[in-house]
RNA sequence: GGCCACGUGGCGGAGUGGUUACGCUACGGAUUGCAAAUCCGUCUACGGGGGUUCGAUUCCCUCCGUGGCCUCCA
């Protein structure tokens, strides 16, 4: 069953053909540590970890490497540090704060259902692979120092043979110079020029710089990216700066947020293709689309800012998760609370009809939709069609649900305030007046319950035919 | 201002140049002492206006609306 993702790169829709036929190689862009992660975040992690699940699902669980980066270095970070720690030495500040941050972002994540990465490289552990890059970028003529910054110049790139700048965003450097808005900064040789390395302040974090720049500094953003891709995706299978093979210096998939297409994704392209020479940094570049809440932008202001912690303390994170593949993932989507509550009935729902079932197989149709670029409202109408447990409980394993038993999740539904006993007394109550036929108790003692909230079901027990009640918290 | 997406029935949300996606809700039936739950069934759509076509929700143009990006912001 071939798999199919659409490329941002080239605008279609494209059968997916690893470089290495065995092996998988897809990098996401991963969070900058310095706050709670919010539920716009959750989407690219959410999305690229159900294309990991599939992908290991094809391929076979040891032949795909995910690699998704954590951004520990940054302004935001330095403030956050300062104003937090203020009692504490920068850098000192700054470790409680990115390490805080990422365990609170590993937990978030593992509860909607994410599996780890198979690498989650720091950004501070890969400097000398930057450092190295840009004497490299420099060594061929696209990156040049001024003012003790290194800037990379995408009118140099344009100049010689190869990859175009912009073509990934699909803009050209006249369109950009055109709409640009911004300052340029007095060292920069042309207003599209971008920084790879820059001083640091005094008591910012800082490295020993390249290219012979004497004062201590630090990365720009973009070119992370290009570092830890090559260190852990082209690297261990002999490509990186030591290889003058293009052929090995290219990755399978590179994901993250619309947002990054520019100017993040466009710079590491840039970078990346222009040290190594290649045409294309990786092959397959896929893009999710923003996330609005209930029909708004989601902003601080707005006061409508939902992180994934605060959202876990109301939903399952299976909720969550499947609220967030109720939309294809190239589609803007609308985070609503209607939605959750949609998506919990249904989960609800398909817990209740699995049972128990353990190992089973996903159906065919579910996967068949999955593989056309992530169709997860397609797969999701098979799984409605499926009469089968058996491939109920597979194709949902698959998606990553059903991660915990279905008495675990039933008992999620809050039922804090309420006296158990008290319920079952009156239910018992209840069914006696109904068997004297005393309809107008039992109407009433159901009306009592049902003023406090709980529903009340009745049934048969299969064997014996007697009558049998249960009750839930309304919704 | 420039560039780029998106706009489907009460709600969510796929898809397609001509034949009811699917789900939630609502409604009808079965069931029930009556309900709830469950099962069966039913209804409503393709932002406005032009154009191409035998035929457009699907292609093209335009307008309106929403959103994203425009050099360090996920």
């Amino acid at each position: 069953m071939a798999l199919r993702l659409y490329n941002t790169l080239t605008r279609t829709k494209d059968d997916f053909r690893p470089i290495d036929p065995a092996r998988v190689r897809m990098y996401v862009c991963g969070p900058t540590v310095y706050d709670y992660a919010h539920i716009g975040n959750a989407r690219p992690v959410i999305v690229f970890d159900l294309l990991f699940r599939l992908l290991r699902h094809v391929y076979g669980d040891d032949h795909v490497t995910y690699v998704r980066n954590i951004t520990d270095v940054d302004d935001k970070i330095n403030a956050r540090a300062a104003s937090e720690h203020p009692d504490l030495p920068l850098n000192e500040a700054i470790r409680k704060v990115t390490s805080v941050t990422e365990a609170q972002f590993m937990a978030d994540v593992t509860e909607i259902g994410c599996l780890a990465p198979s690498a989650q490289p720091r950004a501070t552990e890969h400097i000398d692979d930057m450092t190295a890059m840009i004497e490299r970028l420099i060594a061929r003529g696209v990156a040049y120092v001024a003012e003790d910054h290194v800037l990379f110049s995408p009118g140099a790139m344009n100049a010689a043979p190869g990859p175009r700048y912009g073509s990934l965003a699909r803009r050209s450097l006249d369109e950009m110079l055109a709409g640009a808005r911004v300052d340029v900064a007095p060292y920069k040789r042309d207003a599209m020029d971008f920084v790879l390395w820059k001083p640091s302040k005094p008591g910012e974090p800082g490295w020993p710089s390249p290219a012979g720049i004497a004062p201590l500094g630090r990365p720009g953003w973009h070119i992370e990216c290009s570092a830890m891709s090559m260190a852990k995706l082209l690297a261990p299978w002999g490509g990186g700066l030591t290889c003058d093979d293009p052929a090995k210096n290219v990755f399978d998939i590179h994901g993250g947020g619309i947002d990054l297409v520019f100017p993040h994704h466009e710079n590491e392209i840039a970078q990346s293709c222009c040290a190594f020479g290649t045409d294309v940094m990786a092959n397959v570049w896929m893009h999710n689309g923003f996330l609005q809440v209930e029909g708004e932008k989601m902003s601080k202001s707005l006061g409508n800012f939902l992180t994934i912690r605060q959202l876990l303390n109301d939903w399952p994170g299976e909720v969550l998760r499947f609220n967030m593949l109720r939309s294809h993932y190239r589609q803007p989507i609308d985070f609503t609370l209607k939605g959750l509550e949609e998506s919990w009935k249904l989960l609800d729902d398909w817990y209740g009809a699995v049972g128990a079932l353990e190992g089973a197989e996903a159906a065919p149709t579910v996967v068949e939709a999955l593989s056309d670029d992530l169709n997860t409202p397609k797969a999701i109408a098979e799984i409605h069609a499926l009469d089968d447990a058996s491939a109920l409980a597979g194709s949902l394993r698959l998606m990553g649900f059903l991660a915990e038993s279905p008495a675990a999740f039933a008992a999620r539904r809050p039922r804090a305030d309420v006296d158990a006993a008290e319920i079952e007394a009156a239910i018992e109550a209840r069914l006696a007046a109904r068997r004297a036929k005393d309809f107008a108790a039992s109407d009433r003692i159901r009306d009592e319950l049902a003023a406090k909230g709980i529903v009340l079901k009745d049934g048969k027990d299969p064997a014996t035919g007697a009558a049998v009640t249960t009750w839930e918290l309304k919704r």
